[in-house]
RNA sequence: GGCCCGUUCGUCUAUCGGCUAGGACGCCAGGUUUUCAUCCUGGUAAGAGGGGUUCGAUUCCCCUACGGGCUACCA
C-alpha cells in the first residue's frame, strides 16, 4: 500500500475549468490508472479574494462529464482529508512553525505599500526588487529586528509574513521527468512568502506540505510551475522530506492563433469551446460547453490526450480506457502544442460514427416528441444509420434527420432554379401517381427509369424534383432509403406540397 | 530586463546517428454516391540559422535567432 502511486490534481477555484486544467487532470488520471494508483481532486483555496461561487462544482462536473472520477476530493473524502486547502489550516502552521524553528523562514513586517515603493524606486533606476538575500538584513524582518522588538510586534498583533530564507549561492539541482535536471543557483530565487499576513498559506508552501502530507509520489502539473520548481525543491529539503515525488511538468497548450498560451477567454473570442460543461457567471451571458456544443466526452478527452503526448504508433482514435492502458511518460512531448479546434471536430465526428445508434434515438425523441412516433425502434435505428455519417457534432442530428419526421414547409429557391426550364410539375404529378399504387412504390426506381425514358425526361430531373419535394432540399441520404421509411403515402402528401408552391409562382 | 524551458509540413506529431523524413487534421484533385455529406485514392507541405563532434547528423554539443513560461501577501 505505501509503494502505490497517488496523484492529484489541485486546481483553485478561481473560475471554471477550462481544457488546458482539464488536460492536466486527464494525464493524472491516465497515469494513476494505469498503474492501479489513486487519482486525488485537491481544492487550492488559499486565496479568498479570487474565489468564485460555482467553480468547485463546476471542476467535479467537467471531470465528472469526463469520465475522470476521482478516488479522493473532497465530496467523497479518503484517509487524506480534508480535500480543500481553506480546511488545513492547522497542518499549515505547524508546518510553518517548523520551518520558522530550524531557521528556514522568517517572520518579515514590511507592509504591502513598503514593497510597492521598493518595485517603484527599483524599477525607476532600471532594475527589479526582489526580496533576497541581498537585502533581507535591511528589511523589516526577524533577520534584521532584534527577538524582543520582534515578539513585541507579535504579540501587539502588527500583521505579518513568514518568508523562506533561501540559502545563498547553494546550486540547487532539480529533476523533471521530462526535461532531465535543471539547476539554478538558489541566489535567483528570492525570499518567497510562504504563509499571508491573512493566516493563509501560498500556493508554494501549501502544495509542498499537503503532497508530503497527502503521500503524492508524482506532481503532474502545467509547465508553468516549472520556474517555482527549484523553491519547491529547497522547501522539501528544508522539511528534511526523506522522499521527494517525482515531478512532471507538462506542455502548455497554445492558442490556435496568435501567441500564448490558451485562456478562457479564448472560446469566446475564436469561437470553439474551452470548457466541458456550461458555465454561467451571474450578469454574464451562460457560456456554453463541449457538452453542450454536441461534443462526445470521448472525443475530447481523445483529442486532448493527444495534445503533448501520443502512444508512439499510428493509432489516433482511442477511447479512456484505452488511453490508460497506453499512458506512458515516455510519450509525453516537451514543447507546447498548438490547440486545433478543427481536429477536435474531426475527433468529435470519428466518435460519433463508434457511438451506438441508441444514445442518439433518445436525442431524436426529445427534439421531434409526437413525431418521432411515427417510426418503431428499428426504422429509428436505421434513419440513425443513414444520418450518422453527417454529423460533426451530436447537436447537428436534428438538422440532418428533420424532414424524416416533419414535412418541409420551405422548399430551396436555389435548388428549384436548377429546374426551372423544366416541366417540374407535369413530372411530379406522374411520379406521384406511381408513389399512390403499391406496386409502383415498390420498384420506385426501376418504375422511375422506365417513366423518365418512356417520357424522355433526364432520370437526374426526375429524381432531383422528387428530392426536393420530399426533403426540400437537394441533399441527405439515399433517396429510395428516405422514401421506403417516409412512405408514399407521405410523399404523395409532400409532392403536393411542392406542387402548389410551384403553381403559385 | 532577469531566470527557466522549448524549436520536424499551416496545425498535432513519428524518428531514440544511416532519411527516398512516416502518419493525422486542414487544403487541393480524382473516384464512389445520378444530390449533398460520408467514404476511398492521390497530391500539397517540414527538422530555425551558424559552428562543431562523427565515415555519416533531424537526432549529440555550443552559439545566435525565434517561440513559450515565470518574475504578486494569485494560483
Amino acid at each position: 500500500m505505501n509503494n502505490s502511486i497517488r496523484v492529484r490534481f489541485a486546481p483553485s477555484p478561481t473560475g471554471p475549468l477550462h481544457i488546458g486544467g482539464l488536460r492536466t487532470a486527464l494525464f493524472n488520471y491516465l497515469f494513476a490508472k494505469k498503474n492501479n494508483g489513486s487519482f486525488i481532486l485537491r481544492i487550492e483555496d488559499t486565496d479568498k479574494n479570487r474565489y468564485v461561487a460555482g467553480s468547485e462544482e463546476h471542476i467535479i462536473d467537467s471531470l465528472r462529464w469526463c469520465g475522470l472520477e476521482p478516488d479522493e476530493s473532497p465530496f467523497n473524502p479518503g484517509r487524506n482529508g480534508p480535500y480543500r486547502q481553506s480546511e488545513r489550516g492547522e497542518m499549515y502552521k505547524k508546518a510553518i512553525q517548523e520551518l520558522i524553528d530550524k531557521k528556514r523562514a522568517y517572520y518579515a513586517f514590511d507592509t504591502k505599500e513598503d514593497l510597492e515603493k521598493y518595485r517603484y524606486e527599483h524599477e525607476k533606476k532600471g532594475r527589479v526588487f526582489s526580496y533576497s538575500y541581498e537585502n533581507r538584513k535591511t528589511l523589516k524582518n526577524s533577520l534584521s529586528l532584534s527577538e524582543k522588538e520582534v515578539s513585541k510586534m507579535i504579540v501587539s498583533g502588527k500583521p505579518y509574513v513568514v518568508r523562506f530564507k533561501s540559502p545563498t549561492n547553494k546550486t540547487i539541482v532539480c529533476k523533471d521527468v521530462l526535461r532531465g535536471s535543471v539547476s539554478v543557483n538558489s541566489n535567483m530565487v528570492d525570499d518567497k512568502i510562504l504563509y499571508k499576513s491573512d493566516g493563509m498559506p501560498t500556493y508554494h508552501f501549501a502544495n509542498v506540505v499537503d503532497d508530503m502530507a497527502m503521500e503524492i509520489t508524482h506532481v503532474i502539473r502545467g509547465e508553468e510551475w516549472l520556474p517555482s520548481l527549484p523553491l519547491h525543491w529547497m522547501i522539501y529539503d528544508a522539511f528534511e522530506c526523506p522522499k521527494k515525488p517525482l515531478f512532471v511538468h507538462l506542455p502548455l497548450i497554445l492558442k490556435p492563433v496568435g501567441k500564448g498560451k490558451l485562456s478562457k477567454r479564448d472560446g469566446d473570442k475564436f469561437g470553439f469551446p474551452v470548457f466541458a460543461t456550461s458555465w454561467k457567471e451571474k450578469n454574464k451571458e451562460e457560456i456554453r460547453g463541449y457538452k453542450e456544443l454536441g461534443y462526445l466526452p470521448a472525443s475530447v478527452v481523445n483529442f486532448l490526450s493527444l495534445l503533448g503526448w501520443n502512444p508512439g504508433n499510428e493509432k489516433e482514435i482511442f477511447c479512456l480506457s484505452e488511453l490508460v492502458n497506453e499512458f506512458d511518460f515516455k510519450g509525453l512531448n516537451k514543447s507546447g502544442a498548438r490547440f486545433d479546434p478543427e481536429k477536435n471536430k474531426w475527433f468529435n465526428h470519428s466518435h460519433i460514427q463508434k457511438t451506438e445508434n441508441n444514445v442518439f434515438s433518445s436525442v431524436i425523441k426529445e427534439e421531434f416528441r409526437e413525431a418521432h412516433k411515427t417510426y418503431n425502434s428499428q426504422q429509428t435505428s436505421k434513419i440513425i444509420d443513414l444520418v450518422k455519417p453527417r454529423l460533426e457534432t451530436i447537436n447537428d442530428l436534428s438538422k440532418v434527420c428533420e424532414f424524416f419526421y416533419v414535412d418541409p414547409v420551405v422548399f430551396s429557391e436555389k435548388s428549384l432554379k436548377k429546374f426551372k426550364n423544366v416541366n417540374s410539375i407535369e413530372i411530379l404529378k406522374s411520379i406521384a401517381v406511381l408513389l399512390e399504387d403499391k406496386e409502383g412504390e415498390e420498384n420506385l426506381k426501376e418504375n422511375l427509369k422506365a417513366l423518365s425514358k418512356e417520357k424522355d425526361w433526364g432520370f437526374g430531373k426526375v429524381l432531383g424534383l422528387l428530392r426536393i419535394s420530399v426533403v426540400g432540399d437537394l441533399s441527405g441520404p439515399d433517396l429510395f432509403e428516405i422514401i421506403s421509411l417516409v412512405g408514399g403515402e407521405t410523399c404523395v402528401k409532400r409532392i403536393s406540397s411542392l406542387i402548389s408552391f410551384l403553381e403559385k409562382k
